[in-house]
DNA sequence: CTAGAATATGGAGAACCTCTCCACTTGGCA
DNA sequence: TGCCAAGTGGAGAGGTTCTCCATATTCTAG
């Protein structure tokens, strides 16, 4: 993660700009009207035509993508230093909460997430971010067991798309605020069992 | 449920059967496309002009509701059986475990359900789908509770929540045959703790 | 059995959407 | 400064959902 790679920045510097004040009005938009979110809207608000928009990011995935990513990179920072945490079992959870929230605050993007990684190959940076999040988890995971918290059979990476199951559900009823947690733990309380 | 009131049954026999042969198309054309199918496309396979469509079912999502409502009627009998199981924990189980298959069953399903069961007082039919979902349910819960097989902190819908939940994610990984079941698993684990 | 009212139909088209194409402009380097 | 690769914008293709209403069909009352 943190490639950004020199392949999608542009070599001129009002096209970088540009490239800047799409994600950012794609940010709000998105933010605000989910997934349903237009680009053509996005354009406008950027001040760029729907060439432009296109020309930076070719699909809404690309863009949805470019936005994760920046998530991605905050979680295995918060994971890293959640694995000095002396509670193994604790960080864990307190890790998978955190990609839970990340998740859902901005609405659309979990589904995004789920349905790119689900399908290997349709996006080689989404496929990055998942390799990077599974990597994180697996070393809270991991410390988890090592303190008989966490029972071997279980896996990272369902762990993982149980969190994003629960993330998106609390997408979906914006109106009960407290609905993540109850959810996360009515889910874990079997973990360390 | 199974109130199929007078209101939304055309008077004239030949509507009525343009109306099933729509509900069948439909069903057909979600169960392979997912949310993605065509209204149009809906409509030209049931051969009927975008109007008629409109005219029985005035948006899309009035079109899966109508789906829906079969659905749940299914799900209250299963409940019912289940509910003279001796097993008080494992038949809450097996009833989570068919709600969540049932909702996987046609693609798209689960999040038009939750979208509108979460903000109430978009559809009637809906939220009466909810409500009979949730009696059914809490069945189950108090009898499991009883058996000392549930702890009372336990809601049921957050339970039912859950269950959608996780349909929806194995929806996206329609390749991984196997993850609803150990997903379920994974978050059931501490229901009887 | 028939006429008239009530009901239902279909498809053109409005208003959106995503995304492509390419004649044009512009920034940065020699 | 002048050139050209890099970047732009917007018209338009082809999709979507959904509306409107002149037309056609069924039902009903006489």
């Amino acid at each position: 993660m943190t490639d950004d790679r020199a392949s999608q920045r542009p070599r001129r510097a009002d096209a970088r700009d540009n490239r800047e004040r799409i994600l950012r009005a794609a940010r709000a938009a998105f933010a605000e009207h989910g997934p349903r979110a237009s680009l053509n809207r996005i354009g406008a608000a950027a001040g760029v035509g729907a060439g432009t928009l296109y020309r930076h990011f070719p699909s809404e995935q690309a863009l949805l993508v470019e936005i994760i990513r920046a998530d991605v990179d905050a979680l295995c920072a918060t994971g890293r230093d959640l694995a000095d945490e002396p509670d193994a079992a604790g960080a864990l959870r307190d890790w998978l909460r955190a990609v839970a929230r990340h998740a859902t605050a901005m609405r659309g993007l979990v589904a995004t997430h789920m349905a790119t990684v689900s399908r290997p190959g349709t996006d080689a940076t989404l496929a990055a971010c998942h390799d990077a999040i599974r990597a994180t988890g697996a070393i809270l995971l991991n410390r988890a067991r090592n303190h008989g918290a966490a029972p071997p059979t279980v896996d990272i990476g369902d762990l993982l798309t149980l969190a994003n199951a629960l993330a998106w559900a609390s997408e979906q009823a914006a109106d009960d605020p407290g609905l993540l947690d109850r959810l996360l733990d009515l889910a874990l309380a079997g973990l360390d069992a």
